[in-house]
DNA sequence: TAGCTCATGCTACAAATGTAGCGTGTGAAA
DNA sequence: TTTCACACGCTACATTTGTAGCATGAGCTA
């Protein structure tokens, strides 16, 4: 979906996913070889058309943001990754996401049990 | 680390990262609007160049395959989904991932479950 | 041998991308 | 009021990407 993308585009797209609502100036400062605040006009300008970015007015000038929700985006870049990387197995994507994680939130922690339990109880109730 | 490259390219890099050893006439066919052989013999070409891809020869004509280890690609990726879209936190992308996925195989679960209880272990041990 | 089919390399070119520069308007500071 | 400092839109342009075409050479078949 994103990666559909050119590399500057995917950069700024994002950013903004990172934090929504920002201004030029602030999506020059956040990356990484400052482009000019020009260059950076005419990609947003580019996702705009594309229809990946949409723009609000503020009192501090045009603020950008997304398009597509969080959440779906989300489902779409981690579907991607799964497929490429680990042969369709969501759960071995899982697995190599937790084993990278060095400190772990206990309330995660309990809301991963929980989740399996779910699925557990599925596989029981479907069969 | 892939989001540097162009669609196009990417698109091919992701392919042999799903299955390696591919000839250019493989790589054709997977693509979803089949390109000319040339065209991507070019873009092989250039991701040699950029270090992305490597060839060998065979009785089949040349293979390529991906020079980055797939499981530090693995890892760029994963770690660039956490950071763009969960904010960091692996274990929420994790949670997410599971409740993507419709069916868990049961030894996938158990490798899970393990993976958890060896978190809560150490979260125990270090304070 | 002559003709065919491929895989390959090279060249060329249109389209897309990445960047900078200029002119304008607006609001704040001198 | 004049002068800055921005934020913006537009235009232009170099570079990169994406694609096709042609020529070559190897191997295969009639």
């Amino acid at each position: 979906m994103l990666n559909k993308l050119p590399p500057r585009e995917r950069q700024i797209v994002d950013l903004l996913y990172q934090r929504s609502d920002m201004s030029v100036s602030e999506i020059c400062d956040a990356m990484p070889d400052q482009p000019s605040g020009s260059a950076v006009r005419t990609m947003l300008k580019r996702l705009e058309d594309k229809g990946y970015v949409r723009r609000a007015e503020s009192e501090r000038g045009f603020l950008y943001s997304p398009v597509v929700a969080d959440t779906v985006a989300r489902k779409t870049a981690l579907s991607d990754v799964v497929r490429t990387f680990f042969n369709g197995s969501a759960t071995s994507a899982a697995t190599a996401l937790l084993g990278m994680s060095d400190r772990l939130e206990t309330t995660e922690l309990d809301a991963l049990e929980q989740m399996i339990a779910k699925a557990r109880a599925a596989k029981e109730a479907g069969q």
